[in-house]
RNA sequence: CGCGGGGUGGAGCAGUCCGGUAGCUCGUUGGGCUCAUAACCCAAAGGUCGGUGGUUCAAAUCCGCCCCCCGCAACCA
């Protein structure tokens, strides 16, 4: 059963306001694949966590009269909190790292020494246009009409003493890796042509215009800038640098880092230099999912587009809202989140097809055998189209998440209860159960129904963990029915299966209704 | 000429690498069924595949040019 190591992470989240729907579909994501991994026999880490440093968050914890650390601690702590948020997701995280921990603090610091020993950081002069009253710098690109993009007034030029990684020395070897590592392969163009190509610069890693960072130990001005801290949260949370955790021999190389695509370049350019320069491994795949986009805009707090998971989820249901946001998008291109497709999904998909097949299967082997099939049952021919895709189901299955198409995965899975639903209209019980003497074929039917519910439900587990476990209750599934492999088998299911109707799953939504109500609430 | 992605029935998308009857989901219309959550099943209508020129027996697909949308451009999942 054993197959290895798994090492999969999310981004670490920065907590200087609550996490919105984004966030929560990367987690979601990483938590499926986790999940399937473990169902198929993997030593799993699943690694979260967040990136607490950083002038923005000084800033505001300064405007909120409060300390950095307290007002970090209360978004992640607190109530509602990204802690919270990831409980009620059903985030099956192994590990959570904040980068304000005592051994991450001091692993950077490590890491730091390390690499200005080594030669690779060294002190330079970080050249910029910096604005007054707000004490930061800005490139040339990010000014707005020349001036200060925050405060609009105009910027001067500056001067500051800082720590430079030489990531230029790994220009050549990153440019060789790259396509092997970053996927999907459209944004290997983006990196090659816009950053490898004109040449790499060296980027600047300290700062001294902001406390609220990882001190640089042997040059106490400065502190650490925000990417070598984050980026090392992969090795530091292992246990490389500290004393903490004991298993990075034993999970790195990391299997998959799932990213959004605005931080592919940080991921595909400057962590692997970093882990050149440390002698480390590579990363195996760097993963650069699409943005979930609102009326085609990116969400934002100030354009208001921002969809807030809790109330969705205490609204439809956490498993809902899960399979909606992996089923919905292609996880590397960007997608449309609208009210509309989160509940045309949800009565499509999970309350038409799925749903009211496990109702209308329970409730014909409850009327027409009591809720007991018999053991006495007669094949026929026309069920092999039905056996057959539930048989292959698994293997197409794994086809899909392998490459980390959770879409097309889940539509395998879709593709096998339509046809389910087809098949008992082709084979009409209510018909059979007219004469006694049809009493064989019909509890063959009802058997090929439950058998491709459960095989189908095994594998919709790393989506809907809740749901999963109400309908094998309903199914009759035991536990040995619901692991991984026992999706592999058709037919290991008891012919004398004893199924219980329960509540409805995923009682149909009303549009226009919902559609009013959401309005009001998000 | 900065770079990348996209433009396919009313909506959302696949197909483009490797040319050969244009496909899926939703919606619409008609029919069927009554086990089921007004759900399910069948059928039909609906597209000059952004524009234009070229290659070819044949182009959504390959090549040239043009238009439009989105993103990136060194701190946004």
């Amino acid at each position: 059963m054993d197959k290895g190591t798994f090492y999969i992470t999310t981004p670490i989240y920065y907590p200087s306001d609550k996490l919105h729907i984004g966030h929560t579909y990367c987690t979601v994501a990483t938590d499926a694949m986790a999940r399937y991994k473990r169902m198929r026999g993997y030593d799993v880490m699943f690694l979260t966590g967040t990136d607490e440093h950083g002038m923005k968050i000084e800033e505001r914890a300064k405007a909120a009269g409060i300390t950095p650390k307290q007002f970090v601690d209360e978004i992640i702590c607190g109530k509602n909190g990204i802690l919270d948020l990831w409980k009620l997701m059903n985030i099956s995280y192994d590990r959570f790292i904040r980068t304000t921990d005592d051994y991450h603090v001091k692993s950077i610091q490590k890491i730091f020494k390390t690499l200005y020993d080594k030669g690779d950081i060294y002190k330079s002069v970080y050249k910029g246009r910096y604005c007054t009253p707000c004490e930061s710098f800005w490139t040339d690109s990010q000014l707005n009409d020349g001036n200060c993009p925050d405060c609009g007034r105009t910027v001067k030029y500056a001067e500051e003493e800082a720590y430079f990684f030489r990531q230029s020395k790994y220009a050549d070897k990153i440019m060789q890796l790259i396509s092997s590592y970053l996927e999907p392969t459209s944004r290997v163009n983006e990196m090659v042509n816009n950053f490898l190509k004109p040449g790499l610069e060296d980027i600047c890693v300290s700062r001294t215009t902001f406390k609220w960072g990882i001190p640089v130990d042997f040059d106490p001005d400065h502190v650490v800038y925000v990417w070598v801290d984050a980026l090392s949260n992969y090795i530091t949370a292992l246990g490389y640098g500290n004393e903490k955790y004991n298993d990075f021999d034993k999970y790195w190389p990391c299997d998959v880092h799932f990213i959004g695509k605005e931080i592919v370049r940080l991921h595909s350019i400057l962590w692997p230099a970093m882990l050149m320069a440390l002698d480390l491994p590579l990363p195996k795949k760097v993963y650069g999912h699409g943005w979930l986009l609102f009326d085609g805009d990116k969400m934002s707090k100030s354009k208001g587009n921002v969809k807030d998971p809790i109330v969705l989820a205490e609204r439809y249901g956490v498993d809902a809202l899960r399979f909606f946001l992996l089923r919905e998008f292609t996880f590397g291109s960007d997608g449309n989140f609208s009210n509309e497709a989160l509940i045309s999904r949800i009565n499509t998909d999970l309350a038409n097809d799925l749903g009211n097949l496990v109702s209308r299967t329970v409730a014909m082997i409850e009327k027409y055998f009591d809720g007991t099939l018999p053991a006495e049952m007669q094949d026929d021919p026309e069920d092999g189209g039905l056996i057959e895709m539930a048989q292959n189901l698994h293997g197409v299955f794994e086809t899909q998440m392998e490459k980390y198409a959770f879409q097309s995965a889940l539509s395998e899975i879709f593709k096998v209860t339509s046809r389910a639903n087809k098949y008992i209209d082709e084979t009409a019980p209510w018909i059979l159960a007219k004469d006694d003497s049809n009493k064989p074929r019909l509890a063959a039917v009802l058997y090929n129904l439950i058998e491709t519910i459960r095989i189908c439900t095994v594998l919709l587990q790393p989506f809907m963990p809740d749901t999963c476990t109400k309908i094998f209750d309903q199914i009759g599934a035991d536990n040995t029915l619901q692991n991984y492999d026992s999706a592999t088998t058709y037919g290991i299911m008891p012919k004398t299966v004893t199924v219980s109707k329960g509540e409805i799953i995923f009682p149909r939504l009303d549009l226009a209704k919902e559609l009013e109500a959401l309005e009001t609430v998000s």
